[in-house]
Order: C-alpha cells, then sequence, then structure tokens
DNA sequence: TATATTTCAGACAAATTAATCCGAAATACG
DNA sequence: CGTATTTCGGATTAATTTGTCTGAAATATA
C-alpha cells in the first residue's frame, strides 16, 4: 500500500470538493455519504485538512467545508504531504536498510530511485483542476 | 509506505543469503545480527518463507536457512508476494475508490497504471542474483 | 544417550492505524 | 433569544501490524 487509509480519503474528498465547485460549503456528512467513506473519521481527516490551509470550514447550518485555493493551485502532493508526509517519496530506503542514501546504497536502491521520483511527479505534476 | 516492514526484512534477509551463499545452513541469529533485525520477528518471517518454498530450513545445531533455489531464479517480486501479497501492485486502486477498475477507472487510474507496472517490473524483472 | 543448539509454534504484549463516540463551540434562522 | 445544525476537540475503542517470550521438537556432537 503506498498511501494510508487517511490519505487516501482526503484525495477522495478534495477531488469531490473540486469537482463540486461551489461558493456555499459542502457538509462533510455530504463528502462522507458520496464517497463511502465514515462520516466521523473523514471529520478528522478534514479536520487536519484545515489546519493546514488547504481547505477552509464553517460550523453551524449551511456550514461544512470546500477548498481554501483554486483547484489549479493543489496538487496530490499538498495532500499527502499533509495527511502522510513525503518521507517515503524522498529519503526513504525502500527495504528500510539502515543508513542507505545516496553515499551508501543498499542494493536497491538505484533500482528504485527513479521509480520514486516518477511517484513524486506524478502526484506534483497536475492540479486537482487537471484531474476532474 | 510500499512494503510492509515483514517484507523489508524478509528481503534483506534473502538478500543476505545470497551473498553469502554457503552449502552450509545460517543461523537466523546471524541474519538477524548483521542486518539490525529483530531476532524473534525475523524468526517468524522466515518461517513464512519456508512454508512458501523459497527457504529451506534446518534444526538443531549448524541449522539454520538457506535459499530453496539460485539466487538467479529468486526475483523480489517472489519474496513480496510470500509477505505481502500482490494485490496492491496488480488490482488495487491507489485512493481506495470503490469498484475502480478500467471499465470504471478513478480519477487517478491512467496515472497510477504505468507507475505500478513499473514497479512490477523492477520486482519482477531482476533476480536477487543480478541484484549482488 | 545426554546435552547444547537451533528452528518451530503459539501465546502474548506493545505500537500504530483506523474508526467511533460524545459533548462543546459556533452559527443560520425563525 | 432559542433551537437546530454543523464542525471541532478529545477520549475511547477496535483492528492491524510489529515485536517479545516461552517451551516443544529436531538434530549434531561428544
Amino acid at each position: 500500500m503506498l498511501l494510508s487509509r487517511s490519505c487516501e480519503y482526503a484525495i477522495q474528498a478534495v477531488l469531490y470538493l473540486a469537482e463540486n465547485r461551489e461558493q456555499r460549503f459542502i457538509s462533510i456528512k455530504e463528502i462522507a455519504e458520496k464517497n463511502d467513506i465514515s462520516f466521523h473519521f473523514l471529520g478528522k481527516i478534514l479536520q487536519s485538512l484545515t489546519k493546514k490551509g488547504l481547505v477552509i470550514s464553517s460550523k453551524g447550518p449551511k456550514g461544512g467545508v470546500n477548498l481554501a485555493k483554486d483547484p489549479n493551485k493543489i496538487t496530490l502532493l499538498d495532500i499527502v504531504e499533509a495527511i502522510d508526509g513525503l518521507d517515503f517519496l524522498i529519503s526513504k530506503c525502500i527495504i528500510g536498510t539502515p543508513g542507505c542514501d545516496c553515499n551508501d546504497p543498499c542494493k536497491l536502491h538505484d533500482q528504485w530511485g527513479p521509480i520514486r521520483k516518477q511517484i513524486f511527479d506524478m502526484l506534483d505534476s497536475k492540479s486537482i483542476a487537471e484531474l476532474i
């Protein structure tokens, strides 16, 4: 598994918000139901995205969440960074060899490096807007 | 994280066995110490590899484990299949969209597909012997 | 045969991740 | 102002993964 469950849900939610771009706030309940995600769990995840500044929110009736920026300005990498962090896309050795880096590479270092870069680029190159 | 901790250890252990190819059995203790892995935990993992037929073992003094086949005939994919399974390299949607497949692809399906194939090929194309 | 060594097997414990629950705080609207 | 609605925050539970412990089974060697 490349991404944590939380991160999968976060991406689904952001894609949903970008697809249903509106002026009003969209309730977490709606996002959860339309995407088959546990309401409370998604609530927690969107809290994180709010704190990280990817999402804005409002309490009360007609409250909910929405994207904090134009979907052209948001990438998948932004979401992954906010939820899972980027360690595994930057420094982490694919087989966890202690001290593995470019100076002292493990046996898979050269195989894995280019692919890791491709994953990074895939997450970074396209905006959310371009994906929907 | 792409591979589970168990799978990382399994690969490290198999690489070690291939590097130190000998007629005799090599003790799990030695593998664990040389690779900074918990002895008991590695024991469990090597048990799995033994059951799957990638490794042979012998109890008692001078016992230990060794590769069941020539390292030319073992790939990383064999190990990953034995420990983590291949779901995430074959069918699983990168963001866990329910029902995502080629007929009903999610928004990332086309982006992820080629990269997943490359990961698969990387794990499948080179034998353990070629890596050491 | 007796002993020390090593894997095997299963129970157990700890850590992490995933999910649930509840009440407080904010807010739209009558 | 009062009420219903919604997110926020923290505690709690459940599930999974990771790691530990103990003893049994097998085996080389004296």
